[in-house]
DNA sequence: ACAAAAGTGTTGCAAGTACACCCATGC
DNA sequence: GCATGGGTGTACTTGCAACACTTTTGT
């Protein structure tokens, strides 16, 4: 064991969840109430414990702030500045996460546009900006975008997603073509409701497994 | 401070160095000379000082093992899984080098062809491969694989190194042409010397910070 | 002169882009 | 019947893939 040769510094994972709705990409942001950075924005975040995986450490710590039953999570960088942090060494492993709209209920004032953001705690403006650059080119050849749609949708909402997310309008015609081409997706049968007009086919992913939920 | 309110994990950093030479790609391995996994191979890898930026130490681990001056690095991923490490909590940021073949002169031998490895210590086999999988893909869009060559170079040299990393061979006109509509190279207008046949330009990189250096 | 690597152009195909119209529904 | 979003087909352009021959040098 050479546990105590030398002092560790802390390892903290921070959690950077994004969610499309109202029409924006918005991230979900605590305010803290201790100093540094006292009563700043910041990403959620918190001490891995000693055995625990630190995947999982950033999902209870997502969990801590607002209950999110099924959401995507992935690795994202490790910062570790040793300035990042003024109080001490600070290693964070960053993951970002994929919330459906559906699940955000009661703190939706938390969560915030990503295009316009205040000043935030640390280096967590730089952060989001590469969880941002990251989610944008995973859009190409992922399912990632998905994670943020309910378990059925209609080709418009994918095309929405694609949009807010990429900051750019498409071509409806080849977006569909595009999608289709790349076969994750299969018609359920059924048609949205309640729309002021013509109903839209629901389809859902091929592979339930196509997103990894955890 | 929370310094010492519990127990943190060690943080160390591998390195999952690569070099292209006599044909093959090839990952820098040490001999473990203590247990576990005593006397197998192994990433070369040590602990993140307290106060030590994480990509300096990986840099500082990668030149213990063997004097490199110009070499490219980037963070790659972190592996914590509790049971990684029998002895403790261990969280390694991992790196991936990349080293020119023109540096590696004494330790040959402890350069081996990532597609014949032997079981290696801890979860370092899978770790090469998802570097090798990032190395591969980053070929497309990024100038990484000129990491492995001089700073001029021949056309054909740098489509072998393409070949060797991919592990295919790949068609000179249309490779020719790909590599020049990047707009990346400018010709020397000098020419390759000692060659047993038709000497050929010599190119390199239109901006020397095209590749980064650490 | 011949062996070996350097160097170059064209054609076919596939994928992406741009564009215009009909369809089904609620009001 | 009209406004609104759902849904489809086609022509053009661009990038990728496949392929054969000439040039320059050392021996």
């Amino acid at each position: 064991m050479y546990q105590y040769e030398f002092p560790h510094p802390a390892v903290t994972t921070d959690v950077v969840a994004f969610s499309v709705f109202d029409g924006d990409l918005r991230v979900l942001l605590i305010r803290r109430n201790e100093a540094p950075f006292k009563s700043d924005f910041a990403l959620p975040g918190g001490f891995v414990r000693i055995d625990e995986d630190i995947q999982n450490a950033a999902h209870r710590v997502l969990n801590e702030k607002t209950p999110l039953e099924k959401i995507y999570i992935e690795q994202l960088y490790t910062f570790g500045n040793p300035e990042r942090d003024p109080r001490e060494r600070v290693i964070s492993v960053v993951y970002m996460a994929i919330v459906p709209f559906y699940q955000i209920l009661d703190i939706k004032e938390l969560w915030q546009n990503v295009n316009h953001l205040p000043e935030l705690a640390f280096d967590h403006n730089s952060i989001i900006m590469l969880a941002q650059q990251r989610l944008r080119s995973k859009l190409r050849y992922s399912t990632i975008a998905f994670g943020f749609l309910p378990q059925t949708f209609t080709l418009t909402e994918i095309q929405k997603t694609y949009e807010v997310v990429l900051g750019e309008s498409l071509e409806k015609r080849n977006f569909r073509k595009q999608i289709m081409a790349r076969n994750i997706l299969k018609s359920t049968g059924e048609y949205s409701q309640g729309g002021a007009h013509r109903p839209a086919l629901l389809y859902k992913l091929l592979d339930d497994d196509t997103l990894q939920y955890w």
